[in-house]
DNA sequence: AAGTGGTCTAGACCACAAA
DNA sequence: TTGTGGTCTAGACCACTTG
């Protein structure tokens, strides 16, 4: 009973063989059974390897159609979407936040597409600056569902509607974007950089089932950069 | 012998548990075995649907510690890095390519010191512009090693640096990094939008071990979004 | 020292898709 | 129809960490 060849033993050897081409790119490979005798382990850990690169993209694999090596390789890059306080004390600065809008309104139209909201009922409409060491960091500019988050209920007053949302509330799907775009002359003014200024921004929109909960987005100061390694 | 209870199953039963607060942020959840009993199933399907719960950022494991459901939850945003050409097709588009430079030339020092260069030593400077039905969709200005790609070797008249790269080379490692930036003239004139223009910019690096292979910047014409879902 | 997750095995059956 | 991956099981041993 041997039980020495491990799972990322044979990923490692799957892997190598990809990348000297001795499995070319869009060619087939041997089935898990015929690899497991090969490599001297059981097809269940061939079969977690196997999956494990086609989870990365190396590989597409097919019941009956087999495993093939993926002809364009893709590869992908993962960021972590963290609470924007968790982001300026990992960086070692200290994380301010101050509340400047609470307000209910209707949404704009775009704001309305996105959440796939028909008529004019109004939401909640929250604006606050995230602080790095008492520099501005970051303007967030949210529209929150006022059926899930009733402004009599909650105050965002201390507590970043960021946070509060990520804590306390579930959500099932959503969209996010990453995007260029000038500092208008509020942003700007806020974030304490000259209009038209290039600043990153992220729109994210998250809902629970079929309901909306809130969209916002968030642009970040001058220079922010958001990295994450391959 | 039971066979009906899917590791999804199980995982969408824990995720209901972490999201109806059965299980609390931060609490410390059941043994694999007690669950597998519970539940009517091997451990091994429980181990299957908690570990990909934990991959998600659900969930905390360690051994003796046992499972905790995360104090914080991070949400894992993963976007695909794919080829130019394929990123502008997928739209629909026609993908257009022209390559402007070719040259040998001592990097500048923030790109030396990216990739970990010391010395003085020429690298190949690439720039080229990505088209989409004619219009200007993105600058792609980078360097390249040219002890792995010499400039007598392959041409990238036809073949887009960044298709070729993807195509014929392999690595282990590199950084990304998203951020805007405003377009200097160079590239203004290049993606024919105004000089200071808000554009989107990702830099990345790659590496096969510890050999540097290339570093580009990608430039993209304003207004364009990088989009994911969650 | 002992508890908990991590993994491997051998065998079985199933689901899907290609031939 | 049939080949291939997808998954489940029961049992075992191991590795890490905490008490």
């Amino acid at each position: 009973m041997e039980s020495g060849v491990s799972w990322q033993l044979v990923r490692a050897e799957a892997l190598r063989r990809i990348r000297t081409r001795e499995w070319q790119p869009g060619a087939r490979i041997p089935h898990e059974a015929d690899l497991a005798i090969e490599l001297g382990c059981a097809r269940a850990t061939v079969n977690r390897a196997l999956r494990a690169l086609a989870d990365a993209g190396y590989l597409v694999r097919r019941r009956k159609g087999g495993t093939h090596v993926a002809a364009t390789p893709v590869r992908k890059a993962t960021f972590e979407i963290t609470i924007i306080r968790q982001d300026v004390e990992e960086r070692g600065q200290e994380h301010g936040y101050r509340l400047l809008e609470d307000r209910s309104a209707a949404p704009p139209a775009a704001v309305k597409h996105a959440l796939k909201l028909a008529g004019d009922k109004p939401w909640r409409q929250l604006r606050a600056l995230h602080l790095a060491d008492d520099s501005s960091f970051c303007f967030e500019d949210r529209w929150v569902n006022p059926a899930i988050v009733p402004q009599e209920q909650i105050s965002f007053e201390t507590v970043s509607a960021n946070e509060w949302l990520v804590r306390n509330l579930v959500y099932t799907g959503g969209e996010l974007a990453f995007y260029a775009a000038p500092a208008d002359p509020v942003s700007a003014a806020r974030l304490g950089c000259a209009p038209g200024a290039a600043l990153f921004a992220i729109d994210r929109t998250t809902f629970l089932e079929d309901e909306p909960i809130t969209a916002v987005t968030l642009s970040y100061v001058p220079g922010y950069r958001m990295k994450t390694v391959l």
